[in-house]
This record gives structure tokens, sequence and C-alpha cells, in this order.
DNA sequence: TCAAAAGTGTTAAATATACACCCATGT
DNA sequence: ACATGGGTGTATATTTAACACTTTTGA
């Protein structure tokens, strides 16, 4: 869909007032990073509207795909942004003037949306990034330094952030960040970044291996000039838990 | 409004395509229990639409009110139901014909709607039940032994009751099922009662007076023939968190 | 004075923490 | 051989668990 249909058949197409926002997380020079989309000068998390017969799942899932060109990723529901006031109809005025799109103030992205929040992990190495029905230039940016964004997409950034830090620790998701094949050592960088605080080597390494979610591979990692760390991977490759 | 009113209005008043749903726990005879109402042979949730300019968590207090007369209660969002068939005509149908109303297809309520799941925690004393726009029978159900329920809400109910087990443990909201004041053995027998499991009597209020959430009023408590215990109250009277 | 429940203590087991030590590797 | 980081061990502290002891109370 190009960007003109998108615009003139969302409101037949999604149903009315209601949208997904996705919080697309990766990892990469040792950074945490979320995929975002650059609407003239500012910056917004990639969304869609929600089918009229399609699951908000499946809206979330089909988002992610053609964000990132990736299906049965880690994907969590984690909060609704309702405020009674929440439309975007200003902001939109101001980025469809900055690129010399035509102004429609009827047009159904005005609206008054409720957005349903997801966050996704994924191996970045994986992705194909992609700008979405409006071809909008898309980057990954460290969580740690967000650009100016559009509406309240650094709040739902920082929600989502929030969340998977919750979950980093409790549900053990962090791989979904890596290669199917990580080390140790790999997994503990990636804790430390995530929850922005040193973690134990030793111990962290005891903890993760003593809770038997991981299979040691025989292989052995090619890096620099140090011992190589084993290999693990996930025992049951289910990664949608 | 009255029921009339509720099932012509409806679609000026809220959004399309969209409801919260509530399940409202409350503790009563060592049980915890969720309050439901009846449309014709079965029960639902408590539950409503959002106003066209009403945020999500105003609509979710709303119902709240309506159905308990309470304001400020304790409340979290869980979950979205959103399947894309996620429709109840059918079943409206059969009910409005048990209960001999004029039954219509066209209908808001039979539309697709993505329901927003809240669950809240009252100390069911306090609380005066009512059947909301529809004046149906409520009542109050051990989570134990939920009836037949319509639509997808024992799913709903299940989902909340999981989510209450794991905030209990980790955000300790469950004083808010109890009176302003309630002694260590009335929490762990709340406790007890909603893991379903035993929980160690000394440790459970070591761990808990550890948290230093709870004052200890000099007062005993008029009871059964036996030692009072002490009676406590949150520290920091916001409940809402 | 007895049974039942409350309050607190005591010990053992399990986890968490901090740090040490040795190993493998490419320069 | 040595600097760097990986893998594992060990001693200590903290938390969890299991259970014991004492107190209060009305019948």
């Amino acid at each position: 869909m190009d960007a003109k249909t998108y615009l003139e058949k969302g409101a037949e197409l999604f149903l009315p007032h209601t949208s997904v926002d996705m919080v697309i997380m990766g990892y990469q020079d040792h950074q945490l990073k979320v995929l975002l989309q650059q609407m003239a000068t500012k910056w917004t998390l990639p969304g869609g509207g929600v089918g009229k017969e399609e699951s908000v799942t499946d809206a979330a899932t089909r988002v992610l795909y053609e964000r990132v060109g990736l299906s049965n990723q880690f994907l969590k529901l984690f909060t609704v942004f309702g405020n009674g006031d929440r439309s975007f109809r200003d902001e939109f005025e101001q980025i469809f003037k900055a690129v010399d799109m035509a102004w429609n103030p009827d047009l159904w992205i005005n609206n008054r949306h409720i957005t349903i929040c997801f966050y996704a992990l994924v191996d970045i190495q994986k992705t194909e990034p992609t700008g979405g029905n409006l071809d909008l230039p898309v980057a990954w940016h460290p969580m740690t330094a967000l650009p100016d964004m559009w509406f309240d997409h650094s709040a739902i950034t920082l929600a989502g952030l929030e969340q998977v830090r919750k979950d980093v620790s409790s549900e053990y998701v962090s791989h979904n960040l890596l290669p199917e094949e990580f080390s140790m050592p790999e997994l503990h960088r990636l804790h430390e970044t995530i929850l922005a605080k040193k973690l134990e080597r030793s111990r962290f390494q005891k903890k993760m291996l003593a809770l038997d979610l991981f299979e040691r591979l025989p292989k052995m990692k090619e890096d620099a000039p140090r011992r190589k760390p084993f290999l693990y991977r996930i025992k049951n490759k289910d990664k949608s838990r």
C-alpha cells in the first residue's frame, strides 16, 4: 500500500479510534536500540491501524513484519494509552506541511485514538527495516539517547523500556535480542546494558545456567585474542515464550 | 441512564468497537469473590463503553463506580482481548429473546469489540452493588466456583485472577481487599486464599512487617475466645499504588 | 487449666554476594 | 610471556524455610 492509498483508505480498512504502537527493540554495538521512523523534524514509533476483522495481536505482528521483515518474533502487549483527548491533529498538520503534503483536517488519523502498545525483541542483524505505508526514513536509536519524538511516543517508549526491564529479570526474554547462538559473556553484557547496572559476572553465569533454559554447544566462538567462550542456545526452541 | 436509552444512544455516546471489562474482586467469608451480573441464564463481567472523549481509565473508574458505588479504588489494566471475530451477536440474540426484549441485529453492541480489561480490588463491605445501565441482577461469586458465563468472560476473569496472583506477591496490593484496619492473621489468610496455597505463618508476618508498608496500631481487635492480634494500616494512605 | 490462635525466636537450608584463582588465546 | 577475558571455586552474608516456644484469651 502506498502512502496515498493508506491515507485515503485507512478509514475503510481500520477500526476507527484504535491503533497499535510498537516499541521494537534490538541490541547493537552494546546498546539497546529502538526502531523509529522519521516524520519531518521528529520521530515516531512504528504503528498502524487494526484491520476491521484483524485481531490486535495480528495487527502488531503485521506492523512488525512490515517494518523489519520478521515473523514469529517475541512480542508482548504492555499497556494502553487511552486519554480522552489523545488526538494529534495539530501535530499531523505540522508534519504534513513540513513535507509538503496536502493537509486534510478530516483525515481519520486525526481522530482521538486509543493505542495498544506492544514491545518486540528482535535480532537486529536479521532485520531489514523499511518505512511502512508512508515510506518514512527509519533508524535504530539508542534507548539512552532518544531523539525528539512526536505525540506521546517518548512516554510509550519509556514505558516499554520499563516493561522490558521487568521481564528480562523475571521471564528471561533477553535472548530474543541475540542471535540463535550466543555466549554467556554476551548475555551478561546484554543484561547489564538493559538494566543499566553492573551484574557480577560469576553469579550471573551460574544463575543463568541453573535456570536450565540453555544448552551448551560443543563449539566455541571465534573472536578476539583470548579464551573462547562456549556458545549456548535455548533448549525449547519456542521463541514466543 | 435506563436500559432503553443505553441501547439506543450507545452508538452516539461511546467509541465504536471498544469496551472495558472489569474483574471486580472482593474478599468475603474467606473466599476471593468476583462481582458478576446476570443476563438471562448466564453471567457476565460488568463492563461498558468508552465515552467518545473519555479516557480508558476514566471509563473503567466510571463502570466501577456505577457498579459498586466506590471511587478511588485500586484498579489496574491487565490485558486486552482483541480477536478479530470478537463479536457476540448470536449470544446477544439469545439473551434478548430469553428476556423478551426486542432483538435488533444492527445494534452497536453486536459489533466486533476490542475490550480493555481491568481488575479492581475493593472492600466488599463498602460496596453497594447495582445492576448498571441495564439494571441486571448482580452477585458476588467465589472465584473457585464461577458460574456459566457469556462470551469470553470466563477467560477474562481467569486472566484477571492470574494477574492478581502475580501482583499480590510482588506489589503487595492485597490490603485493598480488606478494611482500612486489618490484622496480620487476616492478611495471611487472604494471601493463602488468593494464591491457593499455604504460606508459613511466622515467615509471612515477618516478611510483611519488614516491608515497612504497614504501621501497627495500639489497639487490638475484639474477636473470638483467643489472643487478640494487633491491627495495622498502610503507612502511605495513597491506595492507588 | 486448657485449647486455640497470636507473636516471636531459633536453627538449618538455600541463595546471593564478593572475590579469588586458574585457563586459554593471540599478540 | 603476558595481558585480557572466560570459566569455575570458595568463603561470607543474606534470605528463605521449617519448626519450636511462649503468650493471651474465653470457655
